[in-house]
DNA sequence: ATCTAAACAATACGATCGTATCGCCAAAAA
DNA sequence: TTTTTGGCGATACGATCGTATTGTTTAGAT
């Protein structure tokens, strides 16, 4: 057998200069040329890479949320229990619009696809939905005030640090604010501000 | 002098097919052939109302900002008092997701172009900020309870509203749900749940 | 009725698009 | 050392891109 070389890490490598071009320019703006130049690479290797340009979005789209997953998980990896886990979570989040505004702003290209793509839409839900049923289980979880639905308010928690996100790629608000945004939410839906009362229900 | 036509109609109209092009497919998915297609007109008449590329892009940003602005002015025009007012503008908002997925859509394209455009970013920015002045306006004429500052809550309404609207895009959620996430949210930022205290501030 | 300028269609141009195909090179198996 | 084969670059093809330049129609002013 000739040279060997890590397959999976030069498609991961190509995917990612894709995703810098959809994060500009959005899933039209992603052609093959420009992947090459953006990635470093001749436009042969990446057709030798990837079967075609569906080919490509689609591989750029798993590796999108692996690096959304990654994102979230570092920033969670210190977190002791639901509460602070729960509010590293969604910092995370936030904070996408601020350290990673290619992946947010990919993800949105993506989003685009959704209505039309089944694959996509699938991809989007499957990953949207347990991103919300971990929330919930972390609201459950981190002793919720009465009166509180743990899976409504992991839509509201969710829908609000994907927003608050958005709000601070754009600027109009700094990533301090939205975190006392999210902090005074948070407070709100907790029980005692400072105990973790319910001592069921694991992370 | 020729034959006259209503030159910012026309505009206009190709504008919104440009505007559900990039919905699909991002900003680089607009292209004159395919705007003239889907306006139903041919190429040359895409030519001679716009300069160009870019100059179709900024007309459709344009009419972008005025059909959202539309949609949120006819959902609140019935309404009589600053609570009312306050939900009905960030339940249009969510209700975009649903109703208008190509204004949400295009937003979002339009939205990645803010991070390297610094015109579209001060579009974005000028008509964000006036939302939030709107909706902090809002909280505070609709009676806030105290220890809520109408600042950093509009910006959590604001966000909360658009997250929800892409979590309504998706079908994370129906609008009803997000409409009770909005509502339950509302009601926790309000002094008393049936009353408007604060008589002065208006909207 | 004629003229004029705008509305609109059609074509042409080079550049780039996605894809297919070819050829070279290097490294591992023989 | 020869052979094999995947990594990789280069080129070619038709299609479409954005733009420029034409030409044709038509309504209103003269």
């Amino acid at each position: 057998m000739p040279k060997q070389v890590d397959h999976a890490a030069r498609r991961a490598e190509i995917a990612r200069a894709a995703l810098r071009l959809c994060a500009r320019d959005g899933l039209a703006g992603v052609s093959i040329g420009q992947v090459a130049q953006e990635a470093g690479v001749s436009k042969g290797l990446v057709q030798h890479y990837f079967a075609g340009k569906a080919d490509l979005l689609r591989a750029s789209a798993h590796v999108l949320r692996e690096e959304i997953a990654r994102h979230v998980s570092e920033a969670v990896r210190d977190a002791d229990g639901p509460r602070e886990t729960l509010r590293l979570v969604l910092l995370a989040i936030v904070e996408l619009g601020a350290h990673a505004p290619v992946l947010l702003l990919a993800g949105h290209a993506f989003l685009a696809r959704t209505v039309a793509d089944p694959e996509v839409r699938d991809l989007y839900r499957t990953g949207g939905d347990a991103v919300h049923r971990d929330i919930a289980a972390l609201v459950a979880a981190a002793g919720p005030a009465p009166g509180v639905d743990p899976g409504a308010e992991a839509h509201a928690l969710l829908g609000l640090a994907r927003g608050l996100a958005d709000g601070v790629l754009v600027g109009e608000l700094a990533v301090e604010e939205a975190a006392a945004v999210l902090d005074h939410h948070l407070g709100r839906i907790h029980a005692e501000p400072g105990r973790a009362p319910s001592p069921d229900v694991p992370a």
